[in-house]
Order: C-alpha cells, then structure tokens, then sequence
RNA sequence: GCACCGGAACGGUCGCUUGGAAUCCACCCGGGUUCCAAGAGGAAAGUCCGAGCACGACAGGACAAGGUGGUGGGUAACGCCCACCGGCCCGCUGCUGGGUCAGGGACAGUGCCACAGAAAAUAGACCGCCUUGCCGGGGCUUGCCUCGGCAGGGUAAGGGUGAAACGGUGCGGUAAGAGCGCACCGCUCGAUCGGCGACGACCGAGGCACGGCAAACCCCACCUCGUGCAAACGCAAACAGUUCUCGCUUGAGACCUUCGGGCUUCAAGCGCCUGCGGUCCGCAGGUUUGGGAACGGGUAGCGCGCUUGAGCCGUCGGGCAACCGACGGCCUAGAGAAAUGGCCGUUGCCCCGAUGCUCGCGCAGACGCGCGGGUGUUGGGGAACAGAACUCGGCUUAGCGGUGCUCGC
RNA sequence: UGGCCCGUGGUGUAAAGGUAGCACAAGUGGUUUUGGUCCAUUUAGUCUUGGUUCGAAUCCAAGCGGGCCAG
C-alpha cells in the first residue's frame, strides 16, 4: 500500500464460476449505458471483483473478445478510480448489448459512470437499513430522513 | 478463369496465461515477489466426410438400415487427391488446347411420361397417298378418263403436336410406299491388334431389333458395430441409501416369568460426546423423534485425458503426378464466464494527391501536350475474413493482397 | 461441444414432379350522414446457389437463417 498503485489484473479480481454470476445480477442494482450494462453488489472480499457477460448477438467471438479485452483493459487502467470502499469493495457483472466496438477511453468514461451510481444506490440500501434497525417497526414514515447524514 | 505465395516485422512500456529458476510467507494444502522462455489460423469457422483414441457390444454368417459408383494409382483411411478413358460445352483447325460431369445397370421386375397430339411404348392409323368392288353424276374418241358416296385392302412418304414420334441424308425402286436395295453416317454383334484396365484402332456381318427417367422404387458390386474427450479414469463436500454402535454401577416403581432372570421408566454417580475457553479446572447441554462410525455408488468441485504427432524444416533420390523413401536438424499454445491485449515509435505492403528523373507510344515535328510503365521524395488514408477448446487427413464456405499463365473488352 | 428438426405473400397454413392456392392483414373503389359491417378489385411469396429432369415448392448437393434436446 505505501508503493505507487499498479495496474494489475490477476485472478482474484476476476469473477470466476458458475456461481458466481447469479447473485450479483439478482441483487438488483443496475446502470444501464446503452451499450453496456453493469451490474453491482458488495461482496465480503478485499477488493472489486469484475466479470463480463457477452452474448452471441455482439458478434462473431472475435468481435466477443476485442469487446471483452477493452472493457477489461478499461477496468484495469481506471481500477483505483471506481469506488471501493463504504458498503465494501464490489462484485461487478457487465452486460454487453449488440453495438460497434467503442475506443478505450468512452469504455472508460461508461464503466465510470455506471459505478458512480451503483456507489450511490447501495449507499442509500444500507442507511435506509441502518434507519431501520435503529428504531424496529415503529416509524416507517421518516424514511426520507435518515440519520447521521 | 486456373495455379502458386503471403497473412506483417522490430523496439519500448503497462498487463494476461503456461512452464522453469531463485526467494519469501505458511504445520499442510497453497500463495506472493523477481528474472527468463513460449503463447491463435489459412481458413482455428461450418461440422459435410474419413481416421486415431476411449468405453460398451461382438464366434461365424445372413437380413434390415445407410453410403459410394468409369479405369488405374496415392493414402492409415475417405465421398479426398493425382493420372488416364468416355460424354457434353467453348476456342482453334497445321497439332489439338481449356472447362465441366453423383460417369454401374432400363433384356430382372414394378412404376411415371401432365398439356398438346391420331398415336407416348408387346405400337397404332386422324387427315392423307395408292388400290379393288358396288352405286350415282359428268365428259367424249364407247371403253377409257374424272367427280362424289359406301364397303374392303395396301402403306407409313407428307401434315400438324410435343422435351421426346420406333434410325438420318441422298439415289434407286414401287400402284403408292417402306432398309425393299445401294452409298455414307449412326446402332448392334463378332474377329484381330494395342493397352494392367476403362477403352481405342481396324476389318467383317446384321438390315435396325433396344424411347427417356434409376439425384422414382429397385438390381448388381463394394464399404459401414454403436456412442462420443461434457468419452474414459482418479480424488471427493452436501443430500439420500445400507450396515454397525450409543456403555457401567446403585436405588425405587410397573409388567412378564420355567423363580435363574428378562424388559422398561425415573433419579443419582462414573464414563463418553458437543459448545464456551489458549490449556487444566469449571460451567451449560446431550447420551434413542437424536448422535457417531464404516461402506459402495457417485453429484457439485478438483485432477488426469492434454499435447511427440500418420509432426515440422532442409538436402538428396524414386515417380508424369498425387505421393513415397533415406539422411540431418527442431520441440512449436494448452484456456476453462474461457489466456495472445492496450498505448507509443520505426520500417515494410496497398490506395489517393503533389512533385523530380527516365523509357515507350500518339499529336506535333524546335519548344511542348496527352496516355501508359519504371523509380525517388513528401502529405494523407487503409490492412479483410476471422479466435484454438482431444488430435490429425480432406472437403466446403468467408475473405485481403501479390506473382505467373490464358481468355475477353 | 455433440445430437435432432424446420424454412411457402406482412401473419397463419395448403398443394402425389405438370397454372403456386386459402383465410386474416394492407391498399383502392363502392354502399353509409360518418365509422363499422358488407361487396368488388389490386399488391405481395416457395430461404440462397448449383445440379438431375422436357419440366422442380417438391428430388439431390452445398450454403444461409431459425428452433429444440443433453450437459
């Protein structure tokens, strides 16, 4: 931690498994930028873990990997950019809809974006359940003010 | 159109996968860091054929089902490749050259051939042509000619239909005709010669019989056991299954009894198990609606199969060729939500524009202008189709650039 | 990855190798004050490319597209 921040991209920081695709998907929070889509959900690890989800309607599997390997270059040059702390580090799925291939920096800028606002929507779910532990089933109307904000 | 070749190279940097070495952490499993090496294709694709390999089945044979189909060779094998033969098409004509063909059998049998047409398959006869008899009319040279009708016979030349009409053209022949006869061509059969063979050449005979479709059923010859690396093999959570086991002592009560005892409930103690806790002590809970152990099968998961192979490169030799042999050298991807990428620079390739030199042709004949080729400088642009998933040999499809030959404009 | 099946107007579906139909939809015209209903009429198709055949939606081959199954 006290070196300069590497780019790297090993294993851990992968999604890998059957699995392990499903939760992150069921847990509902979703950006939705057009040509990508991700979705994101804390996980308990140390660190933000990514996986890809490209379909056959994106093309041919050339097409599938340069698409692939830009947004997972996109995710290494910017990985200590993207949010990872607060509701905890992030397991991300990306969705990749049918469009032309995109240049490194707009994957960027896209992937950005859509983690800002999962940042955002899993900072609110957690006050909301902290309000809600902290006086049980009394008031469900002072859902707007949470406190300590 | 055919054949062949290439599928960018080098360097820097940030990353990924695998292998090796060193080092660090960790009881073990394993993980981190640094360095070095390697890391997509001609189609990796479609999954259309053929194999290897694995498992299951299998004495041998036959049937069924599927596939292939000129001949000879190549090959591990093939529906692939090479050479040759034959048919068709194109060009040329002094030679033959190129392309293409699922190219066995229609005297084994069954079936189909719409419409049109007289007739569509052991031929048959609508209009015709010729002829005989009878009846009627006309003509005149009075026994012939001609016209019409009816009945009978001979023909298949001509007509029109059709994709296709039972040899074609010509001459003779005939009442009219017809392979009825002859010549040439085609067909069938036979002999000889050449060729391993498909077949070809040539000679003779037959007077023509045998329409097409088998990518219709079918017959003949040959080939094929089935399933597929998510195969197969090893380790092995969870759930379910099977088996075994859950004790000892004392006291009290109920039941049975062959009076030896058996069985069961409750309580206490010892033992055992689980949890808390670093350990002992201790505390709490459990000791038959539950717990523990073992077993085989085996899911998730992990490993293996997994990359040395009918391998690649070079030289020499054999063969028309496909291909084969000998010798020498080389090791060259192994992922698993799935590794080969991003950025920068230089060079090479292609296209466009500007410009210099040079060559050829045409106009002009002094300069010059236009077109085409080669080469240099400079600016801009582009580089297709496409990503290994057990491995090979082919085919097909996609698609960029170059070279050579040929044809057309 | 392996296996199996199917492609006919815009949609759904027929058609033994011999003229590609039917229904709905769409367009135009008529009927109606208008709309609907009804009547008449028009447009539009055999997935693509080759081959067999006199002739192919049908038979054969290759390709393209879509769907299903195993895991």
């Amino acid at each position: 931690m006290s070196d300069e921040p590497r780019f790297t991209f090993g294993r851990g920081q992968k999604l890998r498994g059957r699995g392990a695709f499903k939760p992150v998907i069921d847990a509902r929070a979703c950006s939705d930028g057009g040509a990508i889509a991700v979705h994101g959900c804390p996980n308990n690890g140390s660190a933000n873990r990514i996986g890809i989800s490209i379909g056959r309607r994106a093309g041919t599997a050339a097409r599938r990997n340069r698409i692939k390997r830009m947004i997972r270059e996109a995710y290494r040059l910017s990985q200590h950019e993207l949010p990872h702390t607060a509701p905890g580090p992030y397991d991300l799925v990306v969705i990749v809809r049918a469009h032309e291939p995109l240049g490194l920096d707009e994957y960027r800028t896209r992937l950005a974006d859509a983690m800002r606002h999962i940042h955002a929507t899993w900072q609110k779910r957690t006050n909301r359940r902290n309000a809600t532990e902290a006086k049980p089933r009394t008031a469900p109307t002072d859902l707007e003010s949470p406190p300590g904000v």
